[in-house]
DNA sequence: TTGAAAGCGCTACCAG
DNA sequence: CTGGTAGCGCTTTCAA
């Protein structure tokens, strides 16, 4: 365990020298620097970090609290983050903070008063207003992955607009009947399933649909969906012809459900979804895509703003999703249509 | 910023003393005791924890290594990881090693050699020579979760075991033509998905259908699953009438491949997987169960041992998994016979 | 049972 | 540009 007063000696500098060579702060001659990079080198020194975070009262570390990671959105933001992370040379402290957990209870009145990290960011967190208090209360700069606050900066997609796009979607292709599938399943509605709710309810309202705006609740998970979905699809005389998925989990749990009651995608139902989700390429599904990773990356970008400037203002990094148009989306009345064109094209086939 | 000096003199002790009462460590009078956590409560003292690292070597952090964290399995494992740690009061660090990056270089050579954390749980990592070296070269206790190496503590599954006993369901309800489903699909074959064909293989040979053995590569995620098998069940000639599944996700891919294909399941194909992943039960998919989460607190609890007894020898924690018997599998003749038990059966549900 | 003092390993200030 | 020195906040001998 060299220390930096073995990489001193063997440089024949004092301690605060090979510091500053080490470092690169404060004046240092070139040649001594080169000496003191070698003597390091040779030693394999390796600084402590309490003692530096001692000293210098800065931790190198990124606290990143989530209510799971199991989910496809949590995962891919961690991952985001951490690869931006590491090439900033900072560590990661996670907190897995579900809700209504002790192990939530314990993170917000223990584990985050230690403040092993020099900065927060919380994803998808949705904390209740003593939370939040908290987390702005350790005066440490705090990024937020999707927040209804702003009391904190923010990264997050416009969901209101995704949920427009993919509605607007549906009903550009003709459809009528459309359900919005997902959320408000129990008690606690998310924030995010509340914006994305209100913009498919608006688009319904502006092109005359209200009438026919309908939600049906329901986990928002794959296993969720699937489970309304074979209940709404199952009674033939409820079942709409398009389905705007809360994201592209629930909507792909709509697509199993419809292949199990034998309801053909899109010719009889068409399904949109939000996220791009690994699987959404397998269940050919259009959707609006978000980058989760890149969001993770950005809350770093933005969080190493925060500190280097303390005095910068919460700002907010609103990203646009994109609609990618697979084929699980069609003209509600395409099966005839399909086929009055099959029967128009035979003759070029046949000849 | 109330430090200990604060507490030690609104309770009118020394530091020495005010730190005896609060770590619980030496002798303290009861009266003093709490008068010590009386005053560190009203004045909400927090320990420094780079002071108190530096002070005693401990860092109170564990450090976590894993290839993915966006894969059910790792992801599972991370949390019960972190609700082990949560409960004793300890850190985590993250460190995302995904095989082949620049960012897994990084760790290994860098932030490793930080020693932020008092032990390491490596999850799944297939560690090369060198970099296994490196972890072992810390002089920090380290536990696997799956691993090929007997050099460190080991925490996982009979994997051979889960194998067999998934090829022994197959062959018992008759079936004979038997397809081993993924992996190897790149140069790098996982140990675990190499021990699983293990399994199945050696059972085969058991049952005299070393002829039948087969074994078609593929990623081990859902879409490689699906995509393996569309191209394998495509072709009626090189159908099988059962797959297992290198872990629950390629199954399920197989399943969605399937039904695609108008395949029924189980009648027309049986499928078991491994793990009892989370979407097992949408697909009624008859697995070998898993539970990561218990493999990620075993793995704390055993780091733990090591740590409150270095010379604690490299312990092996290997679990058994259960069969789960879901819908998924039947005899291979099981559509003739269903249909005549429905024939038989008629009168009944006739009269 | 308590207190004084000496570090833990590093940075940062202040002379030189 | 460099070296000495005083902490950072806590634990831990060692005496009392």
């Amino acid at each position: 365990m060299a220390g930096i007063a073995d990489v001193a000696r063997l440089a024949g500098v004092s301690k605060s020298t090979a510091s500053r060579a080490l470092t690169g702060s404060g004046y240092v001659s070139e040649r001594t620097r080169d000496r003191v990079a070698e003597a390091a080198a040779t030693l394999g020194y390796v600084p402590s970090t309490s003692a530096v975070s001692l000293a210098t009262g800065r931790t190198q570390t990124v606290g990143v609290v989530m209510p799971y990671v199991n989910r496809w959105f949590f995962a891919e933001v961690l991952e985001g983050i951490q690869h931006a992370l590491l090439e900033r040379g900072l560590d990661l402290a996670l907190y897995d903070a579900k809700p209504g957990t002790a192990g939530r209870r314990r993170i917000f009145e223990h584990f985050l008063a230690r403040k092993r990290f020099d900065g927060l960011i919380a994803v998808g967190l949705e904390p209740e207003d003593e939370e939040l208090e908290r987390m702005l209360a350790l005066e440490r700069p705090v990024v937020s992955v999707v927040a209804a606050t702003s009391a904190t900066s923010v990264v997050s997609i416009d969901d209101g607009h995704a949920a427009r796009r993919a509605t607007e979607h549906l009903i550009d292709l003709g459809h009528r009947d459309i359900v919005f599938l997902g959320g408000g399943s129990t008690a606690h509605w998310a924030h995010v399933d509340r914006r994305r709710m209100s913009g498919y309810i608006e688009t319904m309202t502006d092109a005359a649909l209200a009438d026919h705006v309908r939600h049906v609740p329901s986990d928002v998970t794959c296993p969720g969906g699937y489970a309304a979905a074979v209940d709404l699809l199952g009674d033939a005389r409820r079942r709409p012809s398009a389905i705007v998925g809360v994201c592209d989990e629930v909507a792909i749990g709509a697509i199993i459900a419809a292949r199990r009651l034998g309801i053909r995608v899109p010719s009889e139902l068409s399904v949109v979804g939000i996220d791009d989700h690994e699987y959404a390429e397998m269940f050919s599904l259009t959707t609006l895509r978000q980058v989760p990773r890149e969001q993770g990356t950005a809350a770093v970008a933005l969080l190493e703003r925060h500190l280097s400037d303390p005095t910068l203002p919460p700002t907010e990094v609103r990203l646009k999703p994109t609609l990618v148009m697979r084929t699980s989306t069609a003209h509600p009345d395409s099966l005839e249509s399909a086929m009055a064109v099959d029967m128009r094209a035979t003759p070029r086939s046949g000849a």
